[in-house]
DNA sequence: GCTAAATAGTTTAAAGTTAAACTAAATCAG
DNA sequence: CTGATTTAGTTTAACTTTAAACTATTTAGC
């Protein structure tokens, strides 16, 4: 083996273990920041529930489940339990296609709007509480990075 | 209200917005990565119980399950599920503490020791892969921050 | 010493997730 | 047109997680 492809193999080993540390930290963060964030909601809303109503407020006003799945960025069956707790509480009506026997379309209730917005201001405090011990200049250069990382996850899905 | 103080509420209000921005990111990336990580484990490993075997090769070779929970930043039912299945797969050995009634000891197996470091192998082409789209100045710079933020996150834990 | 409070773990219920199997509808090809 | 393939959604099993209730042990206070 020549040194360049030794040196070349060093450096994928180095940037993996990189990609790694990367990930155990995001993960931990999220675990945490989702328990936090779940705390502060109403009306016994979870993060991903929160995540939907939040999505028909600043996309669309409607769209079909495999959209959803799509913009959330998981799997069509949990897309499916999502919409059953959020139509039990009236947040969303889901009705068939007129155009198409197979999909369905969703929609926000007025009153999902307005639970979205009042989770917003309860989950507000948690977020600025935070937001005090980091300065905003570091989040603002964080997001663009973070982006990235999940565009190349996104874009490589199998 | 002065002019400073609504300065700083919508100071706030902007930081508050980053944070749950990238809280948002975060939480995208660490669904999809777990996804992506579990899928190349082998012997059916889940991530948290990767997790639980890399630190005892890394930080001590013996934990109390308190201890262990404090280490991942779960709760104690969590470790309890997670022990189970390690100790069911052979790979810690759960016994109880010579010195208190309460506590137990838990400890790596050799055979754990094994599955751990063929983990690692069979997980890296994966992170080497995702490695090669993003830059390694990027991650290097990345990862205090992250470790910023999880220590804010940690240290105010309800 | 004995009672009360704190601590360590477990259990249970409810939530989320994925993967894979399955149904039903639309599209495509010959 | 008809049969095969693709697509949309649901269901199920297995896994994780938290929170809260519970047991058992240890420590603290009086």
């Amino acid at each position: 083996m020549s040194k360049s492809m030794e040196q070349e193999k060093a450096d994928a080993n180095v940037s993996g273990e990189l990609v790694f540390r990367v990930f155990n930290e995001i993960g931990i963060i999220a675990q945490l920041s989702t328990t936090r964030f779940e705390r502060s909601l109403p009306y016994g809303m979870s993060r991903p529930q929160f995540s939907i109503l939040n999505w028909f407020c600043r996309v669309d006003d409607q769209a079909s489940p495999g959209r959803l799945a799509q913009a959330m960025e998981v799997t069509k069956g949990a897309i499916t339990n999502s919409l059953k707790k959020l139509e039990a509480k009236n947040f969303i009506t889901v009705s068939p296609d007129e155009n198409s026997g197979r999909q369905k379309v969703v929609r926000l209730t007025p009153e999902g709007r307005r639970a979205r917005d009042e989770a917003i201001l309860c989950a507000r405090p948690a977020f600025e509480q935070i937001s005090q011990s980091l300065p905003a200049e570091a989040l603002i250069t964080l997001i663009p990075e973070l982006e990235k990382i999940r565009k190349v996850l996104d874009e490589s899905r199998i």
